[in-house]
RNA sequence: UCCUCGGUAGCUCAGUCGGUAGAGCGGGUGGCUGUUAACCACCUUGUCGGCGGUUCGAAUCCGUCCCGGGGAGCCA
């Protein structure tokens, strides 16, 4: 097996006079009378990387200068300072092996801006792309870092199913699994009771929790609803710790710590591909985040919120009174408007949250919080848990939650039960809001939307 | 799923009153230059989203379906 040096490495490096292997992909080639710069990328960096290659090279006039955007390429050459602008450091190419060729006539990436949604179009070709490959780069640094952040913390990453029998309410729309051959009613042939693709790995981390105090899951989740937005997927990721032990407070204060960690790690480690979205796709993007980081949240409850909305001297299509669930337009109002940072909501009325949610001594309301970040709305969304069995029992009669289906879930709070918190992170909205990508649908490799999975 | 705006060359778009389709970019060929959104010349490009209807005639008008953008709901 050969060694190459990565592209990344050798532009951070600069190894002047030595004589280096690289293997990448031609982003555009330029000939001059005597040679041609060829610029490379290996997906390692944003960066290209200039090759020169001389015209006494064997293969020039058959394979160098047929050389086009996506061809893939091997290059043995010696690292030298750049004589021109553009660059500090160019490879003087000694052999060029082309590996591919990419015909130009059908090869659809061109040497220019490509609209996202045609790039959509051709989800296999385009993390061959700046902004693409970028986000997949950023993608993979945030999903480290959310272990990073849980692990140093002492957190027990749990593997909560994927295919589940127990749904989560109000996480929306199961899809239903099935082998295709039922044989005692409609999906229940394999698992002999109606199966289904998770809608949330929650309940089954209030079990490891309650056994191994923090937890978090970190893994797909799918919607079956007919979401046509920009901000969501019928498959995502998303990451979900669990707190023994813990009250809303705790929970909201490990939520903010995490955004603020990951938001520190991704500026630092992954700084020139924030420079592209910054400069291209979301102007001033480094700089709010930076801000983010740097302060505290706001935080009011369901109840203030209303006031504040109520006395806003704004009339909304939906008129705000205390008990509705707060719409996108308020919710926008008050995080792009009145606060312009990340804005923490709790108890909320306990009518329009799920039966899991603990009963606040009000009576009326709950200990849940959602996340709410300028420009995307909901990021986060958890609370604290009902742990007492009584309160839990009723809640979920009055929803009317089949409790034979959960006397595990019952059972948590029968056999050592604790105060517990938890939430939920959209991994995707957090790459949204991190990139600065207006739509989800570009932040996830292949997304999957109603009528949309191609490969 | 609802509201709304769109779908024309490989891409981004223009297309008048219903009269038979264009530009820029890309691609090809040649030229020039330590080039880098390269430059200059010439050449190349169509199921006008699908189906049906109106009409002598439809990219254009009507119906319907599909797909996309924006907004809403559902939520992360």
């Amino acid at each position: 097996m050969r060694t190459y040096t990565k592209i990344r490495q050798l532009l951070a490096r600069q190894p002047l006079g030595e004589t280096v292997r690289v293997a990448g992909w031609v982003r555009t080639r330029r000939d001059t009378g005597g040679f041609s710069f060829i610029e490379v990328n290996d997906g390692s960096c944003l960066g290209n990387l200039q090759v020169i290659a001389d015209k006494r090279l064997g293969n020039y006039e058959a394979g160098i200068k047929r050389l086009t955007a996506g061809c893939s390429v091997e290059v043995e050459g010696t690292v030298q300072e750049s004589p021109a602008r553009g660059q500090a450091v160019e490879l003087v190419a000694a052999e060029i092996k082309v590996v591919g060729w990419a015909d130009p006539e059908t090869y659809p990436l061109q040497k220019k801006r490509h609209s996202f949604e045609f790039l959509r179009e051709i989800a296999h070709l385009r993390p061959r792309t700046n902004a693409l490959g970028a986000v997949a780069r950023v993608r993979s640094r945030l999903a480290y870092a959310v272990h990073a952040f849980f692990q140093e913390r002492g957190f027990i990453q749990v593997h909560t199913p994927i295919i589940t029998t127990s749904d989560c309410e109000g996480a929306g729309e199961m899809f239903q699994i099935s082998t295709g051959q039922p044989s005692g009613g409609p999906g229940t042939d394999f698992f002999g009771r109606r199966a289904g693709l998770t809608v949330s790995g929650q309940l089954q981390a209030e079990v490891y929790a309650l056994a191994l105090g923090d937890v978090y899951t970190f893994g797909p989740t799918f919607r079956a609803e007919n979401s046509n937005t920009s901000r969501h997927l019928a498959e995502f990721w998303m990451i979900e710790p669990e707190m023994a032990f813990c009250d809303l407070a705790g929970n909201r204060r490990i939520a903010e710590e995490l955004l603020k960690y990951l938001l520190d790690d991704i500026l630092a480690a992954c700084a020139e591909d924030m420079e592209l979205f910054d400069r291209f796709i979301a102007k001033g993007l480094v700089e709010r985040l930076r801000s983010v980081a740097g302060q505290d949240f706001a935080h009011i409850t369901y109840t203030e919120a209303v006031e504040e909305l109520q006395h806003s001297g704004r009339t909304f299509d939906f008129p705000v009174r205390w008990g509705i669930d707060l719409q996108s337009e308020h919710e926008r109002y008050l995080t792009d408007e009145v606060y312009r940072r990340p804005l923490v909501v709790t108890d909320y009325p306990a009518a329009i949250k799920p039966f899991y949610m603990r009963i606040n001594d009000d009576g009326r309301t709950v200990a849940a919080m959602d996340i709410l970040v300028p420009g995307i709305g909901e990021i986060v969304g958890g609370s604290q848990r009902e742990e007492r069995y009584e309160v839990l029992e009723r809640r979920m009669q009055e929803a009317g939650i089949d409790l034979d289906d959960y006397r595990w879930y019952l059972d948590l709070r029968r056999y050592g039960t604790v105060p517990h918190a938890g939430f939920g992170l959209g991994f995707e909205r957090l790459v949204q809001f991190v990139s600065g990508m207006a739509n989800i649908r570009e932040v996830i490799p292949f997304p999957r939307t109603p009528g949309f999975a191609p490969c």
